[in-house]
DNA sequence: GATGAATGAGCCTTCATTCAT
DNA sequence: GATGAATGAAGGCTCATTCAT
């Protein structure tokens, strides 16, 4: 990619305007449609109806246009789960059932947004300002899910696995799966993921009724 | 392999000529260090030791070179879980076992070769030839695992789990895996992917000792 | 034209640019001094003064760009005798004599110009796109002409040739004939081929004292 | 075209062979469908079914076998007309009919042919060695051409035109015929110019019954 | 004589970025 | 703030030519 490594800053939130916001999403858009590499500031900036000059002048680089709408996605994925970790009117299997159906939601796990997730993840070894965005919130997401996984170990008869093992695996095929949903989807529809994932559950929480 | 030049001639150069492996070893290597988009027939050519027009001449396109370094990757992985597969001395456990260990030994699940492998997935969805490549075998590799897993269940008592779904959720963990390897090697080194996978498959199939 | 460059912006570009005349210009030029097979963007550029990237953002591919010239080219040719056929101060001979002054003129038969069309015609067969272009204009001639020799052959008396023989052999000649001027400028001045061509005309029409 | 201007020579008779001439028709048949631009060593060498390298070791560089096929067509159009010149049999205006008729004849005159005429008379300002090939016998049969007019002249009454003038109208008009056999075959079939020729010689000796 | 692997110069084209307005 | 003309570096690719065998 013609990227420079240069002039990659963050840009503060009152920066933002209407602009701002449809050059991110005219973005999504394309990685979505075209591909990471094939995302060009012309195509974007023509999407998003404004002109090429107005994009680099408002993101300085396309480096910087890259990492803000990996941002934005970053942050939209958060805030769904977010609300769900915190929500005190649900049971913790209540709330992992939440977490799986969020995780596989239309919003979150449609083929264009995994497109844009997985385009980013590729590059993530040869640019690490990516991976710095969303290792975070990463972090975060597993935290909360391995504190969610021993509340429930606790009421729970389970042997085997430890609350960071069901974490990993779980985060793992998450990952896997959201893959499989890009290009074959299908037979790996958000039900079937979801099906999965629950008897995956089932088979570790074999009392608890409602991972069916 | 040592062919003198002279052979050459006689044989399907895609097969023998020294270059051509040269220049294929030389894109794998390239995609890993700097990625996809980022890997330019020059530099592969380069690293090669060979001209870059002596690239454009053998494989006809940058695609093409592309396309056949991904088969090869994709047979040389395809090998190594074949012969695991039929190997008739182990019992069906040893088996699944020996693919866990293929799956995160040092030659299939290095960085370099994971992050070319994550490359051309990312862009499957925009470049379908990518996927016809890797497609049947990943079938293949499915269905046999399958089997396996039906034989195991068929002598080990297991409830809740299908073979179909162990092999599913098996696979996407791998995938899952896999990408956490690239990015954040240190806690993910083989030894804790493996143990992890075989913990999950103690947790299926609690009698079995092996599954440590 | 003196436009100041603000104003282009809302007028059709592929009219008011003057760079895009630029380039244009030094197409033809550089055809004719080196021909089509040895023409190059990059040439054409740095004689058009402009940079080698914008000739082909101006033009998307050079085969537009040769494309364009052989239309500027074609359309100028055009101009000089539409005026000359609807020319209604002048009897048929009158204008029949200018059609031919006109078609050996400096502005029209310069060497360089012939150089480009031959260069266009003599790919013609592999490119008809080229053909596309000329091919209307040529037979608009060809129609005016024959209407113009109907005119004649009313009043003055001659048996042997229709007009549309007469007008096909003249054009005919006419093509012939630049192909000389282009390798044998000597021995073919414009005034040798207009002498020349008038003669053929004073024979079909004897009693026509201008035919010199 | 990429010709590198050293090394241009002729090579003599009695190098000729077999592989020689299968190099020479191939070159022509590969210009002919493809045109003079997109001529390649490799595709000519294939076509004749001879190494690559062996063509450029034959005829030492692209430039020579392209000199080499010009001088090959032009030795055959030439053995066509020098017979009919020198054909005692024929009375003057015999032998104009014929030479009317070779110059139309398929094997002179098809596409073919006349597509490799014209791709190298459109490079002769840039490449005067082609113009050597065919300048001397572009002389020998205008001043034949001459002769034979001047024969016909001293017998049958004429009064406008000089031999010289029949016989450059007469060679402009097949060249610009020819021109048009090229890009509007359907319009301008051999019979029609063969037809429109002897109307123009039949406008010229009116007496002369032959020039139907 | 004849081959074909290999070269390297040069071409067209793309695109992030700049800058005058 | 916003535009879009213009740049230039770099990429993929082609092809005449070379040379060891």
């Amino acid at each position: 990619m013609n990227v420079s490594p240069k002039k990659i800053g963050n840009l503060r939130p009152e920066e933002f305007s209407i602009n701002h916001q449809k050059l991110i999403d005219a973005t999504i858009e394309t990685i979505a449609k075209r591909g990471l590499a094939d995302t060009t500031i012309a195509q974007v900036s023509k999407k998003a109806m404004v002109s090429q000059g107005y994009a680099n002048f408002r993101f300085k680089s396309k480096e910087n246009l890259l990492l803000s709408s990996l941002k934005f996605l970053s942050d939209e994925y958060k805030n769904s789960w977010q609300k769900i970790f915190e929500d005190s009117r649900l049971d913790p299997v209540g709330r992992v059932i939440k977490i799986i159906e969020n995780d596989f939601s239309s919003k979150i796990a449609n083929r264009n947004k995994i497109a844009v997730w997985v385009s980013f993840y590729s590059e993530v070894k040869f640019r690490p300002s990516y991976l710095t965005i969303c290792q975070k919130q990463d972090e975060i997401y597993s935290s909360q899910m391995e504190k969610l996984i021993t509340e429930i170990n606790n009421i729970t008869n389970q042997n085997f696995l430890s609350p960071k093992e069901i974490s990993e695996t779980y985060h793992s095929m998450v990952d896997g799966l959201w893959q499989r949903i890009l290009f074959d989807p299908k037979n790996y529809s958000h039900e079937f993921c979801k099906a999965l994932i629950k008897k995956y559950f089932k088979n570790i929480y074999t009392d608890e009724k409602r991972f069916v």
